[in-house]
DNA sequence: GGTACCTCTCTACAAGACGTAGTACTACGC
DNA sequence: GCGTAGTACTACGTCTTGTAGAGAGGTACC
C-alpha cells in the first residue's frame, strides 16, 4: 500500500467524517481554510482514486467520491504492513503491546477474547 | 518518524540482522548483489545516521554504523503512528486483532497478560 | 442564441525524497 | 612517494506530492 501526503491525508479525513459520496466542491468548501484552486481539489480526489483509496459515481456532470475502505481498515492494514516488515513478529509485537496505553491494552484484550470464542 | 527507501530498508536490514556496528564497506559486501558504487553505500548510511536511524563512531578513519534502535521497536513504533491516525482507536485495534493470524493474536494475548501483572 | 458558469480532463511545475554515483581531499602502509 | 581506503561534498535523474492553469463540453439564465 501507498502513503498518503498531507492534503491528501486532509481529503481522505474529511470523507472518512462524511457519510456518503461527496463531490469535489463539497470537499473544497470543507477544507476552505486551505483556500485550495478547485482544481486542486480535483487533481488529488483524482489521485486518491487512482490509488485505490477512493471510488467515485457519476452524479450529473460531477463525480462523487467515497473511501474505498472504513479509515480504521486503512489504520489496521497498516499496522499489520509495519508487522510484516520484521523477521521476528513476536518481538515487535510485544514491543507494541507494552507501548499502547493500558486503556488500549483493555480493549486489545477485549478485542482478542472476543475473538477466541 | 520517516519512512525509508528500498534501498535504505534493505541496508537497515543487513545492520539490523547483524550484530555490532559495520563499515560502509562491511555493508557494501553484504549487497553485493546490488553492485553498488562504494559511495552509494557512503551516502545512504549517511542519510540513515542524519534521519536518526543509524548512530555511527570512528573507528580509525572509518564510521562504524549501528542501528539507533532495534527493528522490532521501529516496527513498533510504525505501528503506534498508524494508530495515532485514527479517531477511533478503539474501532482500528479491533480490526487490527481480527485481522492478525491466530498465532499471533496468542502473543499479543499473553504479552497483554503479562503486563497485566 | 449569447454569455456566464460549472465540472472535467490534461498538462505543468516546483520542492523534496531517494537511488545512484563522481570528484576531490586526506591519512596510512609499504 | 605511491597506491589504497575512507571521507565529505556535490550532482543528477526519477518519482511523489502540492498546487494550479488551460481548454473542452455541457447548463442555465436572460
Amino acid at each position: 500500500m501507498k502513503g498518503l501526503g498531507e492534503l491528501e491525508r486532509s481529503i481522505m479525513d474529511i470523507l472518512w467524517a462524511e457519510r456518503g459520496p461527496m463531490t469535489a466542491r463539497e470537499v473544497g468548501r470543507l477544507i476552505a481554510d486551505r483556500d485550495l484552486a478547485p482544481t486542486t481539489v480535483m487533481t488529488v480526489l483524482d489521485r486518491l482514486t487512482r490509488k485505490g483509496f477512493l471510488t467515485r459515481v457519476r452524479d450529473g456532470r460531477a463525480w462523487r467520491y467515497e473511501p474505498a475502505a472504513s479509515r480504521d481498515a486503512y489504520v489496521a492494514e497498516l499496522m499489520l504492513e509495519a508487522l510484516e516488515m520484521t523477521g521476528d513478529r513476536s518481538a515487535a509485537l510485544q514491543r507494541f503491546a507494552q507501548a499502547v496505553s493500558g486503556s488500549e491494552a483493555e480493549i486489545l484484550r477485549r478485542a482478542l477474547t472476543e475473538l477466541e470464542e
